[in-house]
DNA sequence: TTGGAATATTGATCTAGATCAAACGATGCC
DNA sequence: GGCATCGTTTGATCTAGATCAATATTCCAA
């Protein structure tokens, strides 16, 4: 937390330059106030592989993602792990959370984060009525997002549950503009590792790299070192993902 | 809507007798202030087997459910179909939307609802501001929830998941002391079909029919017509449903 | 540049749950 | 009561994806 003289230059460093500025809840707040919101959060930096947020543990803090990616997971007793989620530039955590936390985040690759106590976030909600509905509508959009995941992993198959992967992870990369009639290539990083979307697909990393395999062998995709993928007809994967079939 | 001098009856009819007031939303709502609630609300009544929600459809209201229960789904293209929840006395409906429904909510027999277009409830709030915070404890419950649902989704055997279903239809019969520990067997009706179960589940109904045919015969529950069970060891059905084997 | 640990691919086989196919039983209607 | 309808259970078989088992890559670090 951050105060006197030089939470101004605490506003230039944090929110100046930060590429999550636009996307994140902070959208709803002017330059002007950016201030206040500065002084109630503190910037984190985590490593790869570390956690920054533990399932069960009692939620005191919500958090912005400012910079790299992480995933979000639960665990059974057993070692079964499902990934809730991957966060990414400018998602806000935490929502889902009671008393304690409902999943576990880990930096996929180094992460940074702002991090705001439940009692900064209810002072700012105090005083920026407009953040307020930007979190609900938050949470709304997270509640659409996992009925859409609902359908994947109960009633999909292993190429529809892929294809939507690839579609989803798109989305972010091409402008929001309707992937469905996209005819051109797109290249984009997948940062996570087969494990990771064998979890969040629930199947086994055997299944998604024979799935990878077949859609390069339709040419649908071509891969760059297992950590880069190409989607050469977007509009058919998501066909595929909407379980469509062209003729 | 109501107005006028009938409101004080309307009141009296609508929320008087009302057993959803302790449970929903108007629960932050005192009972003087309970006007302004039947005021900007209408009543609903769905027969059975009609929709009230239409994925896809404009969303201008959200619903409480103050009667008989709903089946909340998303369907596929070509008829695939996902329960995405099962709604019941007290529950808010119409958070997962934004410009659209993202499911469709149809009644499980007869349905009694309070209407609240968006506008009324962006009213409300204003004046209630507790109202918003329960909005927001909604949102949060019901991203928990979803996330548990996601692990039976993709982790969990056809096993566990019935298990996981059976304790959680039996939660709000027991008054939510922890069935996990609970010995004494637990009788409650089951108005959904056994192919809304295996919707929900992710399963076919055969499977479904199957599972409660092999805990029936270990002893775990007992059936009566296909619509109330009794969970003789509630327990050890809870282990069940969590991967836990006792041994 | 090489060695080796970690990650990903590919192949062979197995199985949980799906699909196909009857019976069975409850519920309502004549 | 009897009979048709719809939902459920049970049985036989099939298959998508899991599991088990080698390779083959990739990616570092020396």
């Amino acid at each position: 937390m951050e105060t006197g003289r030089s939470l101004v230059d605490a506003v230039r460093e944090r929110c100046g330059r930060c590429s999550g500025r636009s996307l994140s809840i902070c959208n709803v707040i002017d330059d002007q106030d950016l201030p206040a919101l500065v002084a109630e959060s503190s910037r984190v930096v985590v490593q790869s592989g570390r956690c920054f947020i533990r399932e069960g543990a009692p939620a005191h803090d919500f958090y912005v993602l400012t910079g790299g990616r992480a995933r979000l997971f639960t665990l059974m007793p057993d070692g079964r792990r499902q990934i809730v989620g991957f966060a990414e530039l400018g998602d806000f955590l935490g929502l889902a959370s009671s008393e304690t936390y409902a999943f576990t985040a880990e930096a996929l690759g180094d992460v940074t984060l702002c991090r705001f106590p439940h009692s900064a976030i209810d002072r700012l909600v105090e005083r920026f009525p407009r953040l307020r509905c930007r979190l609900q509508k938050e949470a709304s959009s997270e509640l659409v997002k996992m009925q859409a995941r609902l359908m994947l992993l109960g009633r999909k198959t292993a190429r529809e549950r892929l294809a939507s992967f690839l579609v989803e992870q798109a989305n972010p990369c091409c402008g929001h503009h309707a992937l469905k009639d996209e005819q051109e290539p797109l290249t984009f990083p997948l940062p996570m590792s087969r494990t990771d979307i064998a979890d969040y697909l629930g199947l086994t990393i055997e299944t998604v790299s024979r799935t990878f395999g077949l859609f390069r062998k339709e040419g649908l995709i071509s891969v760059k070192g297992a950590s880069s993928v190409t989607l050469l007809a977007p509009g058919r994967l998501s066909d595929i993902a909407n379980g469509i079939k062209r003729d």
